[in-house]
DNA sequence: TCTTTATCGAACATAGTGTTCCATAACTTA
DNA sequence: TAAGTTATGGAACACTATGTTCGATAAAGA
C-alpha cells in the first residue's frame, strides 16, 4: 500500500476519532475532519465513500479492538469454566473500556452507532451459547430468542449506565450488578 | 383558537404520522410534510420551530395517550395489590401499542425518538417505587439507580423485541416473560 | 362591516453532501 | 536515476434540505 494513503487513512482516522471526542456525530461534519486531517476533499471521498462509512469502518475497528484482540488472549475461547471465567472476560471487557473511555464515550451515546451495539450483541450471543445460558431459557420459561435479547441488551444498559455516572463503580462491582440483576 | 390554525395544525400532525408508517422520521422532508398536508411551507414553520419540534411534540402526544388517558383510568394510580396490579397495567399498555401499532413502530425504531423512551423511562420509575422494587434492589444488592435503570430498560427492550418479532406474543405472555426474567 | 391574522407562494440565504477535473507532487519499479 | 503510475490538492459544481422573509390574499372573529 502506497505510503501516502497509509498518511492519509492515518489522519482521517485520527481527526474523525479526536472530533468524536468533542462532539456528537451527527455535529461533525466532512469539512471539520478533512481541516483537522489536513487533507483536501476530493481525497476524504477517495478513501470512504460517505461519512457513515468512515463511522462504521471506525466502529469494526473499535469492536475488534474490544472483542479479538482483547477477550480472545485472556481466555483463550474457553468458557467451560463457566460464569467465573465468563465473569472475568466482562470485567476485562470493562476495564479496557474504561482505559479508552474517551473514545467509548461517544461512540455509545452516538445514534447511529447502533452499529457497534448490533457487533456487540452478535458477540454476546455466542459467548452466552458457550456459557451454557440458553438452557437457562428454560429454566426461566421464556424463548431463547426473548432471553438473548434481555440478556445482551441488559450488559449493553449496564455498560451504558456505567459510563454517564462517570465510570465511578469498579469493573469488578459492575459485572457483579449484571449477575446479581440477571442471575 | 382560530379554525385555520386548528385545520392546518391537524392536517400536519396527520400527514406526519401517515408519512411515520411509511418511512423513518430522518428521511422524512418537510418538503414531504407540506406535500401531503397540502399547506405552505411558510405556514409549517409558523406552527413548528423545526422538524425536531414536531417530533418532540408527537413523541409527548403518543406518551400522553399511553399513559395518561389509559394507565390512570385503568388502575387508578394504585398499585398496592403489588405485582398483579402492576401486571394488569403492563399488559394494559402492550395492548395498547399493538392496537395502534403503526404509530408506534416507526416511533420505537426512530432514532432520534430516544426522547419517547426518556420520557417512559421517567414514568416507569414512579411506577417501580409504587410497586415497592427498590426494597428489592436492596435484597438484589445492586445500588438503587442502577437496578432502576436495568429494570426500565428492560420493560423497553422487551416491547422493542416484540415489535421485532411482528408482536406475535400476546401481551399476556410478554408481560409474563419480563417478570420471569426480572424477577 | 371592519379589523385582525393565518395562509400562500415564491424567492432567498445558508449549509452540508458528494462529484468532477486536472495540474502537481509523491511514490514505485525497473 | 529515469519513466511511469497513482494519490493528492483545490476549486468549481450540482444537488438536497433547512429555515426565513415578505407582500398579496382570503378567511376568521368582533
Amino acid at each position: 500500500m502506497d505510503r501516502r494513503q497509509q498518511k492519509t487513512r492515518a489522519a482521517v482516522l485520527s481527526a474523525f476519532e479526536a472530533l468524536l471526542a468533542e462532539k456528537r456525530y451527527e455535529q461533525i461534519t466532512v469539512q471539520d475532519i478533512i481541516d483537522r486531517a489536513d487533507i483536501g476533499r476530493s481525497t476524504f471521498y477517495a478513501h470512504f465513500e460517505t461519512k457513515d462509512s468512515l463511522l462504521d469502518y471506525t466502529c469494526r475497528k473499535l469492536f475488534a479492538h474490544v472483542f479479538d484482540d482483547h477477550l480472545s488472549s485472556e481466555t483463550s475461547h474457553d468458557f467451560s469454566g463457566g460464569e467465573r471465567t465468563a465473569d472475568r472476560m466482562l470485567t476485562h471487557i470493562l476495564y479496557h473500556l474504561r482505559d479508552d473511555r474517551k473514545r467509548y464515550t461517544r461512540i455509545f451515546s452516538c445514534e447511529s452507532a447502533d452499529l457497534f451495539w448490533r457487533y456487540f450483541q452478535t458477540q454476546f450471543g455466542s459467548l452466552i451459547r458457550k456459557e451454557g445460558l440458553l438452557e437457562k431459557s428454560r429454566e426461566k420459561g421464556v424463548p431463547e430468542e426473548y432471553y438473548l435479547h434481555f440478556y445482551c441488551s441488559a450488559y449493553m444498559e449496564s455498560v451504558k449506565w456505567w459510563f454517564e455516572t462517570g465510570l465511578t463503580v469498579p469493573p469488578e462491582d459492575l459485572t457483579l450488578y449484571f449477575r446479581r440483576v440477571t442471575g
